[in-house]
DNA sequence: TCATTGATGGTCT
DNA sequence: GACCATCAATGAG
């Protein structure tokens, strides 16, 4: 993960899920770019985000440093992958939603369980860094300007206001995305 | 096109 | 015991 990006996630969580759009996620040796992500703050704020309550060991590694990789396992059959943002002791962290194949890629990719399901990604990964080989994320530094669509976040109904909040950002125009 | 529901099991109260 | 940051299949309109 290049220095720029490092330093993004180290901050605050709007700006780092923002930064993550288009960049490039490689896990078990295919390389994809983020099309969609979704925004969860920290303890006693967001009542959508695991950690509001506060720490349990599922959540934990939200509460750490940036930069590592956060999967949970839900609905019985799922897994769900977040980086880690903030710095250590602020539990924040982007949801990745979905993704652009930029090689071949088997199944679909516009969903967070499909997402992990098509890279090969499960509960092994969880407090992961992403600078290694085996999980990697950079910036591409790419020269064209992503215009970014703000949305209210999937499946979070039950919170209250924040239900309402754009926290849910997706690059436009980008067909790669897990709902209209 | 939209709403509903079953699958399936970890997590927290 | 209730809930769940999901998905696919089903059926109504």
């Amino acid at each position: 993960m290049g220095r720029d990006l490092a330093a993004v996630l180290s901050g605050p969580v709007l700006p780092a899920a923002r930064a993550l759009l288009g960049c490039v996620l490689r896990a078990n040796g295919v390389a994809v770019r983020l099309s969609e992500v979704e925004a969860y703050h920290g303890m006693g704020q967001d009542e959508a985000s695991h950690a509001h309550r506060g720490r349990t060991p599922r959540n934990t590694i939200m509460f750490g440093p940036a930069g590592f990789a956060y999967l949970y396992f839900t609905y019985g059959m799922h897994w769900c992958m977040n980086v880690v943002t903030e710095e250590e002791g602020h539990a924040s962290a982007v949801l990745l939603r979905a993704l652009e194949p930029v090689a071949h890629l088997e199944g679909r990719t516009q969903g967070p369980a499909l997402l992990c399901k098509a890279m090969g990604i499960d509960g092994r990964l969880t407090g992961h860094d992403l600078v290694s080989d085996s999980l990697h994320i950079d910036d591409p530094r790419d020269e064209r300007t992503i215009r970014v669509v703000k949305r209210p976040r999937i499946g979070v109904d039950y919170a209250g206001h924040w239900a309402k909040r754009l926290l849910r950002f997706y690059i436009a125009g980008n067909p790669f995305i897990s709902r209209k």
